[in-house]
DNA sequence: TATTATTGTCTCATTTTGTTACAATAATAC
DNA sequence: GTATTATTGTAACAAAATGAGACAATAATA
């Protein structure tokens, strides 16, 4: 079986059946904060980017190769979140959908067809870095809002409400924020990712107080932003 | 295929293949940090209870249904906490051994030799109310004390240790603890459980008092230890 | 009745966090 | 040039949380 372009749907034999990963992508424009979201050929699905494993591939191994196939970039901050397993998640008429939008028709009972159990990662990046690309079936990949998102398919708006919540809980404990933005950020900029995920405005005096006590942060040279006052420091993350 | 028992092993008709679930049931005697183990017959492999998830079934269900099977308690705090997906960790001639000893013969190529991941769960249980069941494979199912753990099979061990972090990080935030012990309890019972997970010592004052200020707790009649001192009052977890 | 061990609470010291104030400074307006 | 403006870095003090010790209350035992 395969479309027009005669490249055949993934086989069977290369892959785990019932098996996928989801990624949640996490991007930061210095306003708020978004997650790339994949829309169909010729349908008006929204999705979170995913993928299926191989059968002699870890899943840690899958997950960084599709996570690397949509941004182009390699050693991005990734992790395991929580894996989704209740039976009403397949929508196999969605699929199917899908499916033939890109040319393809798949038998009643092929393997994309089935219930998958879907093991979701999310990712931190930052944004300006990052030249998303679509995968076969999608017509387009795009940045989304966090508090502004289409209607997403099956249960990828829970699997999305439950990385969100993981990534707080990150923020504190594990200092994840700093993936969010380039290697050198202001003490501003640092302060804007804690707020937009947190939803939550903070004091800017106990906040800098807290991250320069951390002993977490090397100070660098001065920049020169333009603006009619007092130049900030940048900071960059200290390699532990 | 039939032991002598003339019980056939799980049919892949009713089975997803490639995915299972391990259980680190949790359990504290007063003294110290236990898990349940299950040790096969007529082998010297000790692992962690698991299984299994039917092709009709939540994956929450099938763990539920497994964690009532050992321990015959209901309504356990149960939380799901990584997926294990590396390709190295399934071991065929393992399996292969432990299905022989039970009077199987698997064929090259049986569902059960193959490779799985395992999504893995920890679960707290009061030590007192259990009598845990060995499964059908098994000769035994007992405690073992989490600083004096035989040697595990497959990758048994490293999910320990993962529940055990877990579980640390969680009893601070989720206040997971009191699901370790009886429903009344006194604040020395649940210093010793927090010592005991966390691994070091707590001052007794300290402790009291955060735990009084959380607003967590409903303080009950006396309770008459025999002991030659003051009776300690009983505490029980208010419900939200 | 005195002794003992443990519990509940209080007090004071120390540390952390909240809040306000203010000097430093780069761009802009004049 | 000089004053103005907005933002930054830090200091100073207040308030809250935590650490550490002291002590009275009390149930069993000697």
């Amino acid at each position: 079986m395969a479309n027009k372009e005669n490249r055949p749907l993934p086989s069977i034999d290369e892959y785990l059946p019932h098996i996928a990963y989801d990624l949640v992508i996490f991007g930061f424009n210095g306003k708020s904060l978004k997650i790339l979201l994949l829309e169909y050929v010729n349908t008006s699905f929204f999705a979170l980017p995913g993928g299926f494993i191989k059968r002699d591939e870890n899943v840690d191994d899958a997950v960084k190769r599709g996570l690397e196939e949509r941004t182009g970039l390699k050693n991005i901050f990734l992790e395991q979140f929580y894996t989704f397993g209740n039976v009403e998640r397949p929508k196999p008429e969605v699929m199917r959908t899908i499916l033939e939008a890109n040319g393809f028709d798949p038998k009643d009972g092929h393997w994309l067809l089935d219930r998958f159990i879907s093991i979701a990662h999310y990712a931190l990046i930052n944004f300006d870095e990052v030249n998303p690309k679509p995968d076969r079936l999608s017509k387009s990949i795009n940045w989304y809002s966090i508090d502004d998102l289409p209607s997403l398919m099956m249960d990828h708006k829970a699997i999305v409400l439950k990385a969100l919540n993981v990534l707080r809980n990150n923020l504190e404990n594990k200092l994840v924020g700093i993936n969010l933005l380039p290697d050198k950020f202001t003490m501003k900029e640092l302060q804007m990712v804690y707020e937009t995920v947190l939803g939550e405005k903070l004091r800017r005096t106990t906040f800098q107080r807290k991250m320069l006590n951390k002993d977490i942060l090397t100070r660098h040279e001065k920049l020169f932003t333009g603006g009619a006052h007092k130049t900030p420091y940048l900071y960059s993350f200290k390699e532990h």
